[in-house]
DNA sequence: CGGTCTGTTGAAGGATTTCAACACTCGTGG
DNA sequence: CCACGAGTGTTGAAATCCTTCAACAGACCG
């Protein structure tokens, strides 16, 4: 490992314009839930999305905010987490460009049940939720575009609670560091599959039910047996194959 | 306890009258995803779906097998579960009259990513996937009220996840029995807030993701303790209240 | 260049599982 | 109608995975 880089992190210099207009419609138009929708439509659409820039480590909102909008990543990495009394932590998702969150009800009493972060620099359209909820009566294709993909996430969440369930923390871990590496990973000339993303232990933990400690001492497993490259807030997958064999 | 009754349970008897048309169209006019569809439409609808019965115990379908079919609970309960190979088991979820279940999805590729059983005798209704996301686009309304659906159950799903992640086993025992309780609770003058339906000390151990052992020995704490009765197969709840309390 | 955040590792302790043996209920068939 | 067997529930004791507690090391930031 070289000594000039310590993170191999790339390094995202946001100024202002990464939330332009054109990104904006740009994001809009590839984003999964309006997929099928034409252009004109779109802009329409656009028109009443507004935009925010967060930094890294930025709330976007709390857990028992009144919950009043629905949100889309445009660039950037927003993890979403819940918290008890007692200091414990759980890491529910990260999201990337195209993902929404925040809220999908017109009710209003409702609150956010999560809490969102910024992982990185991001930029987020917004929407009032009741809005949102015109659109999908307008729209009916942009119905069960979302649809399909809250039943993606159901899917995913249940995956989650399987796993849980049954396996031991290592695995658990293994299926994480997989996960993430197909979601979030990009070719690294030097160190392989690299999760681009920061990420801590606690990071870990907080997905795999379990502490900092153990979560530590699995990577330092994996890194001994050439599995995976590792250091501060990084992670990237040097046998992808063996990663996937020890979480069966 | 008197010896005369040792399962306090209701015993349906059911015949084949229980999936009379009138049966059919009365649940499908009260089904939270048909809100707000006028009768017209609802006797279109009523039209593309077909009934099917079930014995106590009886699979509906299996994980794995290809998911072609939408179904709604007429009449009785269904266990949703997930196996894995070495045996062990995870209960999703316990499904009552008026809920749906099986695929949403048109793809042809898919599969049922969980096993589905009649837990008690039941009648099903049933769709092709594909002719319900006919209707879905064809009436918007029924778009977002799956969704709102959906989203709950993604809810749930999340709050499970959390749980597990953060309770000791006794705290998650007590918020299963006291959802349990609220969901498919009916007043029992001897016992107090009965659980309408069979349930296992392994189906409450498969949704605490523990060991029925283990289920049992915090059962019977619990019952000593006068905040629960239970036999085999049934629970009912004493102390609602010293449960919710337990929980937090 | 000190302080904070992050990561590492060891050793003790604890919650839950595993293994084992047994009791009870219920349906079924002799 | 009773006996038997399968399914279900109970309880104890040993074993184990993981947490907790503790101490320290390196990296980054102002």
């Amino acid at each position: 490992m070289s000594k000039r880089r310590e993170t191999p992190l790339e390094k995202i210099f946001i100024e202002s314009h990464h939330c332009t207009i054109d990104l904006r419609l740009e994001m809009l138009s590839q984003a999964p839930f309006f997929k099928g929708l034409d252009p004109e439509m779109l802009r329409e659409v656009n028109k009443r999305f507004s935009a925010t820039h967060f930094e890294a480590g930025e709330m976007i909102y709390y857990e028992d905010e009144p919950a009043l909008r629905l949100r889309v990543v445009v660039s950037g990495k927003v993890k979403l987490m819940r918290h008890t009394e007692e200091g414990k932590d759980v890491l529910i998702d990260m999201l990337k460009p195209g993902e929404f969150f925040g809220t999908l009800s017109h009710l209003g009493g409702e609150v956010y049940s999560e809490t969102a972060t910024s992982q990185t620099h991001t930029c987020i359209l917004s929407i009032d939720s009741q809005a949102f909820r015109d659109i999908l009566t307008q729209y009916p294709v942009v119905a069960v575009n979302v649809l399909d993909i809250m039943a993606g996430r159901l899917q995913a969440s249940r995956d989650s609670l399987f796993e849980l369930s049954t396996l031991p923390v290592d695995q658990r871990i293994a299926r994480i560091l997989y996960r993430l590496a197909e979601k979030f990973g990009e070719q690294d000339d030097e160190f392989g599959l690299l999760i681009q993303m920061p990420l801590t232990r606690k990071d870990l933990a907080d997905m795999a039910a379990t502490t900092t400690e153990t979560a530590s001492r699995i990577i330092s497993r994996l890194k001994k047996d050439g599995i995976i490259h590792a250091g501060r807030q990084w992670i990237a997958i040097e046998d992808l194959q063996e990663l996937e064999n020890l979480s069966a």
